[in-house]
DNA sequence: CGAAATTAATCAAACGTTTGCGTTGTTTTT
DNA sequence: AAAAACAACGCAAACGTTTGATTAATTTCG
């Protein structure tokens, strides 16, 4: 029993009338009678109508459709923000599509052209730790999409982006590190390219010469945050001559690999150690992070979410004023180490 | 500058020929000549040409998307099932779009509904926890819109579905319990509503009676999944005339939640314990399970995705025949532990 | 050389919905 | 009683693309 979906034009013809009147009957339209009005409802739900949402789209050049690139889903910061994107989107009667980009820049700007061709009503990126070059997102902006970052920013202002500051959470972290003794702290930190690599820097530096220590540049290694390139890290940390007895970690895979790595040294004792929150269990481990930096995926999500709805639906796309949230991360401290 | 999309009407009256031809010509249709069609495709290309995918949908009656419905996309498996579903259909030219039903059945029966209005030409699902009905799913079959079932699938033959035997996967992990020596081992199971519960169920009583041992119910107790629920079954192994020296745990949410409790009691050494594979880095904490059964989400959505592919391209509807396809999962020993 | 076959392109309809404008018929205003 | 206002609906175009049916021009073959 193949039926096929019934359609506006149907019911006008059942009716004896014209498919705008049902059109209007049916969104409420003022110059419709209420009785053709009560029938045409009557009869659209009898017969189980459903406005074909294709041609709805394709009239009116809108798709209700936000989409979100993404590095990798399956990393639980990612999977939880879109979650919540998903929710935001779903109370507006919006759909979300989405696309990985695999960490890799070629396939970025793919998706990028991708989204674009499904007319996407608007975009949300996290963009890929490959990416430097930003001029892929410029199409968008003359064809009226617009695009609101989200964790993975681009390094400038003039875009819409939420993000977290992990430039004070990394003050915090470091302060709760010299609080506790150390006097000296690595940092594994990510590629340059990365603006969150910046961040991290910076909240480290200025932590240091808040309390007015002297800032050594060799306690802070870059990472290419692979297995391999955390050990080279952690190898430069242990010949250091003034080794530290406190690490910060870029992330809990790091951290993971970090405490994967002491531990067979068995040297983990040796060390605290401080992450930024990726994995909800990570504090389940052996010889966790002391201390881990929550940087609220959901909320971001969500925040992003809005404001992109928000840009959608405003009338004059020249408004020059960008969102530039910020989302206060915080510093967990895990209570049942020490 | 804002720029309107290109359209086929557009390039057609440039190079004064029909709209039909630009058409044709742009899928290397043999009716248009070889100078034409590079005209067209030269003049498309230059003017940075993209088919209006809205309207194309629309002439088509195919959305080329495939919509997911799962219930929880936070949790490791789904984000990884979900990423496989993506890789697959971009790889085809297909869009994901995808809602969760936070194990809702109402929201479930909702979904479904918005699916099938948004015409996807396909559903991959992943039922709630809460769903025992099916019927919200019958009408897709009126309309044509294949359904594959995936890792949480109904309880009967008569659909296409997905699923790790988890029947077998339980009794290889009971059989390498009682290898190890175990001769009084303890269950957590799902809600019975859960077919998943079912197998775990079959798989235990499979292994015991296969090792012409006798089966004792109350070695198995359902549960609810949270951690208040683990407690109250955890506590009836305590309190049990047998008490095990071994425990099977639903997922490994459960066994954290069992490890937590057992930690506080300081009874963690006197088990042994097993679980399914949800999380990736279960093996990193502290007291983990010896064995855990992997049930491969990347390889299900992999295939979940390409039956539905499969389905969506074949040209009779009333094909009888389900695919109904078993991932066999492995029992991951866990190497580290002892 | 004329008929048939081939090539290259056009025409027009169709997909379902929305919307500006026009057309009735009725009621109100002056 | 004529003009104006209003209520309730129909007409037709439009959105961009695809496709079966046609036409016109050229080539092939007996």
């Amino acid at each position: 029993m193949q039926s096929k979906p019934t359609t506006i034009k149907e019911i006008a013809r059942l009716l004896n009338i014209s498919p705008s009147s049902v059109s209007r009957g049916l969104h409420d339209h003022p110059s419709i009678g209420a009785v053709t009005r009560e029938k045409i409802k009557q009869l659209a739900k009898s017969l189980n109508y459903e406005p074909n949402n294709a041609a709805i789209l394709f009239q009116k050049g809108k798709t209700y459709t936000i989409g979100v690139i993404l590095p990798e889903l399956s990393e639980h910061f990612f999977s939880t923000a879109i979650s919540a994107i998903e929710d935001e989107a779903l109370k507006k009667n919006y759909t979300v599509i989405f696309a990985q980009s695999h960490d890799d820049y070629d396939q970025e700007v793919k998706l990028v052209e991708k989204m674009k061709n499904q007319r996407v009503d608007g975009l949300l990126v996290s963009i890929s730790k490959d990416t430097s070059k930003f001029n892929h997102f410029e199409k968008l902006n003359s064809f009226n999409i617009p695009v609101v970052f989200f964790d993975r920013i681009p390094p400038f202002k003039n875009v819409h982006y939420v993000a977290c500051s992990l430039e004070s959470a990394t003050v915090k972290a470091i302060n709760y590190l010299l609080k506790k003794g150390h006097r000296s702290i690595g940092m594994i930190n990510g590629p340059t390219t990365l603006f969150a690599s910046d961040e991290r820097k910076d909240g480290y530096m200025q932590a240091i010469t808040f309390n007015r220590l002297k800032f050594d540049p060799s306690l802070i290694v870059n990472c290419d945050l692979t297995e391999k390139g955390t050990i080279e890290a952690a190898n430069q940390f242990l010949n250091h001559k003034r080794k530290p007895t406190a690490i910060v970690a870029f992330n809990d895979y790091v951290a993971l690999f970090l405490i994967k790595y002491f531990k067979k040294l068995n040297v983990i004792n040796d060390f605290d150690i401080v992450s930024y929150a990726n994995l909800p269990i990570i504090s389940y481990i052996d010889h966790s992070p002391v201390a881990s930096v929550e940087q609220y995926p959901y909320l971001q999500g969500q925040k992003a979410a809005n404001i992109l709805l928000d840009l959608m639906n405003s009338p004059n796309s020249e408004n020059q004023a960008f969102y530039n949230t910020i989302v206060e991360s915080d510093l967990i401290v895990n209570e049942g180490k020490d």
